[in-house]
DNA sequence: ATGCCTGCAAACGTTTTGCACATAG
DNA sequence: CTATGTGCAAAACGTTTGCAGGCAT
């Protein structure tokens, strides 16, 4: 059973923030009998580096050029997430890989223009969906809330 | 430019609500310069028929029998999305196809054990979503809220 | 040393495309 | 009649699996 979804506190600066997560990766792989191995930390500093939410193909393609194969990015995608570390979200093509461990639970505004992916942190819709559920006995585990449209600058 | 969206009175007969539907199908086609078919007029039929949102295959398993090719079914479903009459969700498994021209806009829970989706509405989530975006110039065209839990039969 | 991990290639399932024929308008 | 639509087969992808060798523990 995956441990419970902490989040780091803002304070975190970017280095302890990073070497905190890859720590986590580490603890959860051993508590499962799994390694750690080059191969996956590349991966997920990829991840922890990255400005937008990756695809499988942009994870692979940055990394090729070091050897590291497509089979490998698939299935170490898989692990991270069934250690709950990373959240496959579906951007306006392909499915896209976010890290769990950054920052607070958000939605997302996608541009279908220019692709550009935006969050929003919505407390108050969380605490309406969450009474919802508790009403009709449904017990959520995780969501995924997009809303497609233009961004300020396309909409122009 | 696809036509906006208009919900039905729920006052609308089954029957009188299908030949709408087909209606709107057949006017948005030829608006377009396309063509009604016994293919798209069937494949339709099977969505308006259905319980659950299907998915691709679903409908060519059912339709199969009838001649109906793989192809089709995929081209077609990609008009009615054009014609913004069908909308594309993601189920557990495989993406699922939704008639957006049913009953006013609606999000889903959806049960990771036994795989059904249950529709809710949530006109005060709406509200607070078109708040936020019109504040920060976001221009919403469509949304996909999806839940993923256990549903009250299974979480027992 | 053992057992998990990796990369390759091959298998698989889904979605798209090219083409000749059919058909709606 | 003409342009769009259809079905087939093949191609093109995305993703998974089997296997021989590599490496973390």
């Amino acid at each position: 059973m995956p441990r419970e979804l902490v989040y780091f506190s803002p304070t975190l600066s970017p280095r302890d923030y990073r070497r905190k997560v890859s720590d986590i990766f580490s603890q959860e792989l051993s508590r499962q009998g799994l390694r750690m191995t080059s191969q996956r930390r590349r991966i997920l500093d990829e991840l922890m580096n990255a400005e937008r939410h990756l695809s499988e193909k942009e994870i692979y393609r940055s990394l090729a050029s070091s050897g590291i194969g497509r089979t490998t990015v698939f299935r170490t995608l898989k692990v991270l997430r069934e250690c709950r570390l990373v959240e496959q979200v579906s951007g306006t093509d392909r499915p896209r890989f976010e890290l769990r461990w950054e920052r607070p639970h958000h939605d997302h505004l996608v541009c279908i223009s220019c692709g550009h992916i935006r969050e929003v942190r919505w407390p108050k819709l969380e605490a309406i969906q969450e009474r919802t559920c508790r009403k009709i006995g449904f017990v959520p585990k995780w969501h995924r809330h997009e809303i497609f449209g233009l961004c300020a600058a396309c909409s122009r």
